[in-house]
DNA sequence: ACATCAATTAGACGGTTGTCGAAATGTCGA
DNA sequence: TCGACATTTCGACAACCGTCTAATTGATGT
């Protein structure tokens, strides 16, 4: 639904432009890190590189599978991270590109 | 209530050693920023220096006297402004250490 | 084919939150 | 003192959000 950010890896290739916000997506991502259990997410998402099955974080959080798929979909729409699904299981990979987009955009104020 | 930001200018007198944030400060200024007018709120404040009076953002923002004595509430207890009563009006503030320090943080992921 | 396991979806529930109008508080000038 | 004005507090309401259980989908191994 966010053609901006988009889902895809392609848009991203060129490593010299940065990635740009929207004033919503902006807000859309502050939202979104507003809960303890996704931002502690994006915390071990950044700790880790490519590290991120889904059941490693359910054994961290004390939450039910079904509220940690529903806060992996609002950190996917916020457009900070990419879930990949590899049979069984889901990949999670921060969006590092987004999240330094963020961190330029809150500087720039 | 959070004794660690205060809410007395004294404690941040030495520009040397920086604001530190812990993770329950950095969770309230996210959920602060969080909300479309305190963001607009905040944007306003950090581009004009001394200029924030409380009827000025009521003019530019849709909003009752009374939500927005609410947002400001908010954005106080988070810590991210200061606000001073000067007769009939009210002064606000942006903290720009505690600024610096919440960017810092989120950096430092 | 079947059982098992990872993850998602559906539906419901309770708590939080943004919003308002009305009343209260506090300040200034006439 | 009194009235006008800026801001806050109170009480209420609707919408949103995090959470759960139960049911579903989809993949893997036996």
């Amino acid at each position: 639904m966010d053609a901006t950010i988009g889902t895809g890896a392609h848009d991203l290739s060129s490593q010299s432009t940065t990635v740009h916000l929207s004033p919503s997506q902006r807000l859309n991502i502050l939202k979104a890190l507003g809960d303890p259990r996704r931002m502690e997410i994006i915390e071990r998402l950044s700790a880790c590189h490519d590290c991120g099955a889904c059941s490693d974080m359910r054994e961290c959080l004390p939450i039910s599978a079904a509220t940690l798929s529903h806060h992996l979909h609002e950190l996917e729409t916020a457009g900070l991270i990419l879930i990949e699904r590899e049979g069984k299981f889901a990949k999670l990979t921060l969006r590092r590109d987004v999240w330094q987009a963020f961190l330029a955009d809150l500087q720039s104020l």
